[in-house]
DNA sequence: TTAATAATAGTAATTGTTACTGTTTTATAC
DNA sequence: GTATAAAACAGTAACAATTACTATTATTAA
């Protein structure tokens, strides 16, 4: 399974060789690094529509359906992974090693888990499963911080209101 | 978090009362109960569209929008999940208590992975999360018995078609 | 039976995403 | 450098899954 092999060109700037599969060579595009870039120093997990946004920032004709194909490009090279959660929109993350996210119910933020990360679970799947298992992902759920803190200041402001009524 | 409690009435066809939050009982619906019922008997996890389709036979009118809404009312309930992997759709579940789910990356099936739910995560991923954890759900994802069996069919016939040209 | 309202069918609108088309970039061969 | 081939682009249209809207019907409690 050689998927995805990654060269450098005379430039430095870097491009691929996509496998088999499609049997293309990848070109270099300035607006593919930069969602790349983008995202690397992002903490959270932006959807693409935020990645367009702030990409338009940079190259302010982009076009959505050009952040699109790149997102699912990058991800399809393992540059990138996709998070699909409950709500709407996909979610996007350069931290490819695998790890642990935490969906607000309430906000729809999502966070990363920095606990560590259960190696044996896809081995102990394998087990019982009768196909191939290559990998999953664990998506906790709950109310973020931030959610709780306003949450408790809202009943208070309630409880104030009643107060005042009485 | 006292949410939905359930009632039955004197016609023993039931009921629901809904929580505070949207303030409002629930009346019974025929259409409701029979997506339920769909549900309940069967073992893989149908989409809105699947769930659709067969209860046209019975109620044949029924329209897109109720089998959406009392998907998701039945979620919000608890009576059923909803599992949302990284393909297209949302499926359905009417089997609540927590277990895992395997996607097939080429063909799209969930199945049921008959594994120990490892019911310590919660509050191992509590200890470390700012917020608060209700749950989570793994999704593992591979290729079935089915979609091997076929792509090893394909390599062959492959193979003896190279045969017949030399 | 009546009154109140939840739920419905049918339809329109919205959202996230992909596909198409003519033009521009990129890489390679001369 | 220039020419050629193909990847990538911008812009737009199409699509699929889902939600919202509206007038009508079904369910419940009084």
């Amino acid at each position: 399974m050689a998927e995805n092999v990654l060269y450098y060109n005379s430039n430095n700037s870097r491009y691929y060789y996509k496998d088999v599969k499609f049997m293309r060579t990848l070109k270099y595009s300035r607006q593919r690094e930069s969602i790349l870039e983008f995202l690397q120093g992002r903490e959270d997990h932006p959807t693409a529509d935020t990645v367009y946004i702030n990409i338009r920032r940079i190259y302010p004709n982009i076009s959505l359906g050009t952040v699109y194909r790149n997102l699912s490009l990058l991800a399809s090279l393992g540059e990138i992974c996709r998070i699909s959660c409950e709500d709407g929109a996909d979610r996007f993350d350069a931290v490819t090693k695998p790890h642990y996210h935490v969906v607000c119910r309430c906000c729809g933020r999502v966070e990363d888990l920095p606990m560590k990360w259960e190696i044996d679970e896809d081995r102990r799947a394998a087990q019982i499963y009768q196909g191939r298992i290559d990998g999953h992902t664990t998506c906790f759920y709950g109310i973020c911080a931030q959610c709780l803190e306003e949450e408790k200041n809202d009943e208070k402001s309630a409880e104030n209101s009643l107060t005042a009524m009485a």
